[in-house]
RNA sequence: GGUCUGUUGGUGAAGCGGUUAACACAUUGCCCUCUCAAGGCAACAUUCAUGGGUUCAAAUCCCAUACAGAUCACCA
C-alpha cells in the first residue's frame, strides 16, 4: 500500500494541492527589505503588556520598512478562546494607535488577500499541507492513547532518557501501511506526527536576530502536527500559515526559542524559506518574594493592557515607554530630539535587550509626566475630557461647562521653558484641580491642611486686610508678590526670607506664613501651583465666599 | 533530569580587551523659591553572581560552579 493511498484515506475531503494554495498567495510585490510581520494572539479578549510590546515592535518595523503588519487569530485552542475574544485585541491595540494592515479588523470582518485570517477557518490549508507530508513519507499517523503515551515518559524517567516521542520510543513510527489503514477503518483516533530525521548528536544553528548565532541539537522528536479532531498545533500552523502569508520576520516571546529547530526542520521538510526570527526577552516583573517572574495577566493587573487605558496613562506615553523598553539606545536618542517623534527613530533588532526586562511603572509614569507637562493646555484639556468621558463623569460634566476656565488652570506654569510636571496622567489631573471647581470644593465638608498661624483673629485678620486693601484682580505677578510683601510686614512679618533667618526671633513669621493662610482659606491645601494665577483664576467674588467661611 | 538563555548600583540599562563603569528612573543632601512642582548642583557600583584560567592589562575572552528564566503537551 502506497503513502498516497494512506494519505488519501486519511485526508478525503482535500481537494487540493500544496501547488494550489502556492498559487493562490503569490509572493507580496513589495519594495526590497520591506518587513511582513504579525501580531498572532489568541483571541482572549486582551492584550499582555508583554504581547503589546512585541505587537509594537513589529508594527513599527513594518512602518519603517514600508512592509506590512497583520492580525491573525490563533484559535485552535479552544480553551483559549473567549466570547468576542478578537474584539477586546483589537480594541486594546486601537488604543495604542496599533493599527493593523490586513487580517481582522473587527470581531467578525477581515480584510486582505492572504487570508483567511483565523486558523479554525484554514483547517483545509493544513490539511492539505498535512496530505502532502503524509504523501511524501514526512509524517504519519499515531495511534498511541494517552495512557501509552504516560507508558512512555514513565519508562524515559525511570531510564534517566531525554522525554518525547522519538526513535525506538515512536512505536507507531514504523507501522506498515496496512496496519495504519486497519486501524484508522476501525475508527481508531489517531495523531498526525512529524517523520522527524533530525539528529540529535548533531547542531543546527539558529541565527536570531537579538541574540545572534544558538547552537541547539537538530529536532529528532516527531512532535504532533495534527491533533486528532483534525485541528494542527501551533508548531504546524505557524510554518504553514507564516509562509503562505509570507511572513518575513517572525516576532515572538522567547518562550519559543527551543521549538525553532523543530520550525526549521519543518520548514526545509515543505521546501519553504525561512523566516528571520526575533525572539524577545520576556516582560518581568519581581515578585513579594524578590524574584523575577513574567508578568501575569492573573495576578498583575498592570499586565493587561486596558489597565494603562482606565489610568489614564497618555497612549503617547506607553508608546514611548515601550520604545525604551524596545531598543535601549531609543531613551538617549529621545533626549536629543525631544521635538521629533518615534516614527522619526530607526529601530534597530540588535539594540534589544537580551534579558527580560522588569517592568517600571515608575519609569513610565516618569515619561507620563514629562510628556503631558510639553502639551498645550487645550491638548491636556482635550485628552483629559475624553478620559474622563469613559471613567469620570462628575469630571466630564465641570470640564464642559467650564471649559476655557479649565484650560486657563491647565495652562498655569505650562507655557515656560520648564513646565509643571505635577500631572502624573489624565486620571490624576482631577486630584490636582479639583479645588478650582465650587462643585468640587465642598466648603462644608472640607479638610483644611495644616498652618503654621492657627490664632482665629490673626488669620481673619489677615485675610480681610488682604482681600480689602490689597487684592486687585489686575495686578501683574509682580505687583501682586509687592503687595503679599507689603502686607507681610506691615503685620510684622518677615517680607524676606534672608531677614527672617538671620533674625527669626525679630518677627512674628514671615512671607511663607502670610502666604500659606491665604493659599489654605483658598484652596484648602498647603501646597498648590502659583498662588497668583489661583487668585486670579477664581475671582473676587469667589475668593471672598471662600475666605468668609474659612473664617466662619 | 535534558536542551537553551541570561546574571553590571534600589530599578531599567550602556559598555564587546586598557573608561574616573555612560545614561535614565528612584532615593538623599544643598541651592533657588510665597508653598508645591520644576530647575540647578552634589552624593549614591573600589566594582560588574562566585571560583579559577588566558593576558602586560578582563565587566569584557575561556572553563567550572551558583542562581534565575524558558522549553521538553493532542496549550499557544
Amino acid at each position: 500500500m502506497t503513502n498516497k493511498e494512506l494519505a488519501d484515506l486519511m485526508y478525503p475531503n482535500v481537494n487540493k494541492t500544496v501547488e494550489d494554495y502556492e498559487k493562490l498567495y503569490p509572493k507580496r510585490d513589495l519594495k526590497q527589505g520591506a518587513i511582513v510581520t504579525r501580531f498572532a494572539p489568541s483571541p482572549t479578549g486582551f492584550v499582555h503588556m508583554g504581547s503589546l510590546c512585541s505587537a509594537f515592535i513589529g508594527r513599527k518595523v513594518a512602518n519603517d520598512t514600508d512592509g506590512i503588519y497583520y492580525l491573525r487569530i490563533e484559535d485552535t485552542d479552544q480553551k483559549r478562546s473567549v466570547e468576542n475574544g478578537i474584539q477586546g485585541i483589537i480594541d486594546d491595540l486601537n488604543n495604542f494607535d496599533i493599527n493593523i494592515d490586513e487580517g481582522f479588523v473587527s470581531q467578525t470582518e477581515e480584510i486582505g488577500n492572504y487570508g483567511p485570517y483565523l486558523q479554525t477557518n484554514r483547517l483545509e490549508i493544513y490539511h492539505t499541507y498535512a496530505k502532502y507530508l503524509v504523501e511524501n513519507d514526512m509524517a504519519y499517523p499515531c495511534f498511541c492513547s494517552s495512557e501509552e503515551l504516560d507508558e512512555i515518559r514513565k519508562e524515559q524517567e525511570k531510564k534517566k532518557d531525554r522525554l518525547g516521542y522519538y526513535g525506538k520510543y515512536a512505536k507507531d513510527r514504523n507501522l506498515t501501511n496496512e496496519k495504519r489503514v486497519e486501524l484508522i477503518k476501525e475508527g481508531k483516533p489517531y495523531v498526525l506526527r512529524l517523520k522527524s530525521t533530525g539528529d540529535f548528536n548533531k547542531k543546527i544553528v539558529v541565527n536570531d536576530l537579538v541574540r545572534g548565532k544558538i547552537e541547539f541539537p537538530e529536532n529528532d522528536i516527531d512532535h504532533v502536527l495534527i491533533k486528532s479532531d483534525g485541528v494542527p498545533v501551533y508548531h504546524f500552523a505557524h510554518v504553514v500559515d507564516d509562509h503562505l502569508m509570507k511572513t518575513t520576520h517572525v516576532l515572538r516571546g522567547e518562550e519559543w526559542l527551543s521549538s525553532t529547530p523543530l520550525h526549521i526542520e519543518l520548514f526545509k521538510k515543505f521546501n519553504f524559506d525561512i523566516p528571520k526570527y526575533a525572539h524577545l526577552g520576556l516582560v518581568m516583573k519581581v515578585d513579594e518574594n524578590g524574584s523575577r517572574r513574567k508578568l501575569s495577566k492573573r495576578k498583575d493587573p498592570e499586565a493587561a493592557v486596558s489597565y494603562y487605558h482606565e489610568q489614564g496613562i497618555p497612549v503617547e506615553a506607553v508608546k514611548l515607554y515601550l520604545m525604551t523598553i524596545a531598543n535601549f539606545n531609543f531613551e538617549s536618542w529621545y533626549d536629543d530630539n525631544k521635538d521629533k517623534s518615534i516614527d522619526d527613530f530607526k529601530f534597530d533588532f540588535k539594540k534589544i535587550s537580551e534579558s527580560g526586562t522588569l517592568f517600571d511603572l515608575d519609569k513610565l509614569l516618569n515619561i507620563s509626566r514629562n510628556y503631558i507637562s510639553r502639551l498645550k493646555a487645550s491638548e491636556v484639556y482635550n485628552q483629559t475630557l475624553e478620559y474622563a468621558k469613559e471613567y469620570d463623569q462628575e469630571f466630564y460634566h465641570l470640564l464642559i461647562k467650564y471649559k476655557d476656565y479649565s484650560i486657563a488652570i491647565f495652562n498655569i506654569e505650562r507655557e515656560q521653558k520648564k513646565p509643571r510636571k505635577d500631572y502624573e496622567r489624565f486620571g490624576n489631573i482631577k486630584d490636582e484641580v479639583w479645588y478650582m471647581y465650587d462643585e468640587l470644593f465642598d466648603m462644608d465638608n472640607l479638610k483644611y491642611d495644616w498652618m503654621k498661624i492657627t490664632d482665629k483673629n490673626e488669620i481673619a485678620n489677615i485675610l480681610n486686610i488682604y482681600i480689602n486693601e490689597y487684592y486687585d484682580e489686575t495686578d501683574s505677578k509682580d505687583e501682586w508678590f509687592e503687595k503679599i510683601k507689603q502686607l507681610t510686614n506691615r503685620l510684622g512679618y518677615a517680607a524676606n526670607m534672608k531677614d527672617y533667618k538671620e533674625n527669626p526671633d525679630d518677627f512674628k513669621g514671615n512671607v511663607t506664613d502670610i502666604s500659606t493662610v491665604i493659599r489654605v482659606a483658598l484652596t484648602s491645601k498647603a501646597q498648590t501651583p502659583d498662588l497668583y494665577m489661583l487668585l486670579k483664576l477664581i475671582g473676587k467674588e469667589r475668593i471672598l465666599k471662600r475666605f468668609n467661611k474659612f473664617i466662619k
